[in-house]
DNA sequence: AGCGCCAAAATCATATAGGAATCTGGTTAA
DNA sequence: TTAACCAGATTCCTATATGATTTTGGCGCT
């Protein structure tokens, strides 16, 4: 390994915010296979930047769950879900994003128009122009048209924690072809008109149905591993905040 | 301000663990107060270290929100929770541990026997010792407890999406006198046995009870400026995986 | 008096250096 | 052959120094 000589870098500008992209993209693209170690003085090197950013990206990139810490063994990568986990998340989508839809058909006051549509426009257009950075633009419209709708429920300690689990990039990480956009657009405008038309039922069905749909375009994948998502059992009570 | 002598403290040697939890403490007892600045290099002097573990530390106390990161003009402790927020809380509690907790009672194998009965033991057992620290000892097993139902849920991402956010503390930050032993023992009792009878409507219903009854304590406080949780409406499909 | 501007101080953010722990490989003993 | 052990090298983790940024106090101007 070369010496490493005194560096000509500015000192104290900001430098955070770009590797952090660098280093988000590199993991999600793969470069970095999941599961194995990080090294933090060759990521500096390669970014041209000291360890010390480069450690306190890691430590973002762990509140994301994409790297994993063990004290005096430095980072790794995680690893990929597995098929339990993929479960899980869907199961948790289930459990939030209904609901959510819901909250937002009722409250209409914290769902300004447009705000929705807004987003679908812009998946639209993604589609349209095919960049090279296709998939990663879907995914980005994708968690933003969900983030609006947690956004509208109205409720911030609900939408963090949904916002928290990533689940739309760990989805795309483990299997970046998820997005079909077509059919996307379609579930996610009778999402739309659900909650602008205020029918709280329609909402909550049209996204149970988006989240059951997305989970079977899943399936398909893992050719008969993953078991479809059931839905049985006696009716929930509703719960609704004065 | 005096200038900065050379430190003999020893390097290398881990410093963060200790500096984590000081500062924490710090935090819960309010002795930074809420929404205040918090001066980087101040801290490292009072806990006879250097900047760089303080930092580290502080990143991970933004994923407690216990501080909040302003680009630039560095860390300030989070304002306590306001009445909206604390309501989204207890919705957001309403929203997952009653669906938790009936998930537990169905799946009896993911519920080891003894689990629950042992952070119910503790509660009680910091009760009668009635230490100085009593009121952290009891929010700490009052998290544990309701930690334990969401590992026996079956599902950790909705496990560890409820853990990010901390709600037991920022409930305790806000008003410490919220944990009324003798009655919180009873609810969580009646949550414990439905689940060990492998009941999921009852334990569904106990933790609902549960939730609510917290809220009407808190209620109380606020002296009618906090108006009850509500629940209403037609109900809801519940759901399951298979 | 009130508002805007400028220098000085405080503070943040990163670079570099060095101590401590961990990992690697090669050797020896069982 | 396998397992244990022990340098050497690698890597982590913290300390310190310094550039960049923000905040503060004071001055002059309207």
């Amino acid at each position: 390994m070369p010496p490493r000589q005194p560096s000509d870098l500015p000192r104290g500008k900001a430098a955070v915010p770009d590797v952090y992209t660098a280093m988000r993209a590199s993991i999600l693209d793969g470069e970095i296979a999941p599961g194995t170690r990080i090294n933090i003085d060759a990521v500096a090197r390669s970014l041209g930047v000291s360890q010390t950013p480069v450690r306190e990206v890691l430590q973002r990139l762990e509140g994301d769950n994409l790297v994993v810490y063990n004290p005096g063994r430095g980072y790794s990568t995680t690893p990929l879900l597995d098929l339990p986990e993929l479960r899980s998340l869907f199961e948790f989508r289930l459990l939030v994003e209904p609901w959510a839809a819901r909250a937002a058909a009722v409250d209409r006051l914290a769902n300004p128009a447009g705000t929705l549509e807004k987003e679908l426009a812009g998946f639209r257009d993604a589609m349209k122009r095919s960049s090279k950075d296709l998939r990663q633009d879907l995914v980005a419209h994708d968690t933003r048209f969900h983030d609006a709708i947690l956004a509208a429920s109205g409720n911030p300690v609900v939408r963090h924690a949904f916002a928290q689990t990533h689940c739309h990039l760990h989805t795309f990480r483990l299997y970046p072809a998820d997005v079909d956009g077509a059919i996307t657009v379609a579930e996610h405008t009778a999402v739309r008109e659900a909650i602008e038309a205020c029918d709280p039922e329609r909402a909550e069905a049209a996204m149970t149905t988006h989240i059951r749909n997305s989970f079977d375009r899943f399936a398909k994948a893992f050719d008969g591993e993953l078991a479809p998502l059931e839905d049985s059992g006696p009716p929930r009570r509703r719960i609704v905040t004065g």
